[in-house]
DNA sequence: GTGAAAGCGCTAACAT
DNA sequence: ATGTTAGCGCTTTCAC
């Protein structure tokens, strides 16, 4: 179990033939075309075309030696060229910032199961959080002439920007309502998750508040969370007593280190505030291993409300996202037609025991 | 924040014309061909589109005029039309089981980040675990013409083998070598991982070992893994202690519960094997919150080397598996033309502090 | 109910 | 170096 190894698979049971690379096998369903199965069938093209898609009128004869030509031959129609004759096509563009963070597998799982259901294909994009980046990835997207686009949040390049608007599609920004759209926006307003945040820790009676957290200059909702959140202990005349802000992206490890270090550099917290559930399971973490008590010593509160979250021995106070929520209304906006708009989902603030 | 609120986004601060449903503003880029381009810089459509390849050859001075009017123009090529003219596909279709498992985000993220670095874009399918619509997907897919396929796990339906097999193009099997491939292979030995749990836990002095796993008839291979555990205690003359199968996903709930529930039905276990991290994590909670000391009163193992495992107050004894790794590798077979083979990538023990 | 024919927007010979 | 032309495989009028 050392290197990696590749080894012919003579021995695995398989016709060593037949490789991509070859010639594809005679009576393989490659190659296919309508036109084949409408000589075989005996009929136009046409007819066969309208039958294949259930779509005109044709006799239940024809209909039938249709489908079995199709089926014999193993026919499977090029959406290729099916997209290219007809107006519109059948894929749907869905640009995230990230996969490593499992807010936007959620949103992803949410927005393709509603696509999967209306017949629609996810072509995905990941940005790294990298906004020329993501201008390269709409262009990329736009290029297949998609029936619609989701992309994660509001901000964009001035080109990407324009590209969206010249599109002549529904497009879908998705996880923040903090901000001017393009067409559709769904989600939910981060600034309003950081003040709740902040009322939450401030009535429970903490003072000392510190915050831990990760690269705003790329995640730009969590530092609308951090300005609603700072915004309000000013208004309770109250300020951060601390901060730490790792410079890699939201992490179990970054939380706990973010904590160890806020921990040292500032004195007698009595409550921490985490970029993300992710960032303060961390903290969690080290709490446990220190044997800082919860949230008597110091209280926790985390954003998105994750599952490691909600079973901890002690489940964190935290705020639950509607992220599959947002990705199945996001899905199902690409065939609406009606003018642009905001559709705002809740979120929920969970008292947990660590506040 | 109750309810959903739908509103209209006139104090938005953005045009109220202008939604997708309307005609596109003129000048926008959408309807912009390639003949548009070519009429515009007083070039033929060849030439024009040499240039926007860049492939074959024209002077600097065409070069120019062809990017500016397409500069100008907001030119978006149209890859459905060139990809059905020319000879192969930019799209790779992508199947996995789910997306709320991190370890399938984390396949996709090494596939996609080597696909985009050589100019594919990635279609995803998920099948919920469901070998049937496994099969849909694959029709589904296979019918944008792309230029490979990523499936997760060796086991289709018959029809869905047939139609990979006659795909005609390269077929990545990922994540498991426990059986016969259809063209290539990229993953490792789930059997061997469970086999190198049990002897890890042998090794160590357990004797009474429990199993809490997830539903086997739908994750073929959590079920290879088990199969691998259990053998292997049976050449040590050990069998499973007890065992509780959840008929749910897996999850740290339902490896919390899983644990409470094998605790109070099997007397005396000393160690327990968990179907994955998640559900092992779930049982680690379930630790803390009783106070069950680990590893003395009992120990604990998972599988996946999740980074929440990692970081956990005792971290978790478990396998890492190559994930993203396998992602990876498999990308970069799309485009290879070597014969079918399997490819082998390690998985690690890591003993951590809980066996 | 069915077929013929004209594209969809592009690429790839093949001229020039 | 550049233009002309013939498709790629399908959908969609439009006749019959």
């Amino acid at each position: 179990m050392r290197d990696d190894a590749i080894r012919d698979d003579a021995l695995a049971g398989r016709r060593a033939s037949a490789g991509p690379h070859l010639v594809s096998p005679a009576g393989s369903g490659a190659g296919v075309t309508l036109t084949d199965v409408a000589r075989e069938a005996g009929v136009g093209e046409s007819t066969a075309s309208r039958v294949l898609r259930s779509h005109g009128s044709f006799s239940s004869k024809t209909r039938a030696s249709v489908l079995e030509a199709a089926a014999r031959l193993g026919y499977v129609p090029n959406r290729i060229a099916g997209t290219l004759a007809s107006t519109g096509s059948k894929l749907v563009g869905i640009i995230v910032p990230s996969l490593a963070n499992i807010v936007f597998p959620d949103l992803l799982r949410g927005a393709n199961s509603v696509l999967g259901k209306a017949g629609f294909q996810s072509v995905i994009g990941v940005t790294d959080y990298d906004l020329v980046g993501e201008e390269a990835l709409i262009a990329s997207l736009l290029s297949w002439r998609p029936a619609g686009l989701l992309v994660a949040g509001l901000e964009h390049t001035p080109r990407a920007d324009a590209m969206l608007r010249g599109a002549g599609i529904r497009i879908i920004e998705m996880l923040d309502t903090d901000g001017a759209g393009i067409d559709m926006v769904v989600g939910f307003s981060n600034r309003e998750a950081g003040r709740a945040s902040a009322r939450h820790l401030i009535t429970r009676g903490y003072r000392r508040i510190g915050y831990v957290g990760h690269d705003l200059a790329l995640d730009l909702r969590a530092a609308k969370r951090f300005e609603g959140f700072r915004s309000t202990l000013a208004e309770a005349g109250l300020q951060v007593a601390g901060q730490v802000i790792a410079s890699a992206p939201s992490s179990i490890e970054a939380g706990r280190d973010g904590l160890a270090r806020i921990l040292s550099e500032t004195r007698d917290l009595d409550a921490v505030y985490f970029s993300n559930d992710d960032m303060a399971i961390g903290g969690y973490f080290l709490c446990l291993s220190r044997g800082i008590g919860i949230p008597g010593e110091l209280a926790l509160f985390g954003h998105n409300g994750l599952e490691v979250a909600r079973c901890a021995p002690q489940p964190l106070s935290t705020i639950r996202t509607p992220r599959v929520e947002v990705g199945e209304a996001s899905a199902r906006l690409i065939s609406s037609d009606g003018p642009p708009a905001v559709v705002t989902l809740d979120f929920e603030l969970i008292e947990g025991a660590t506040t």
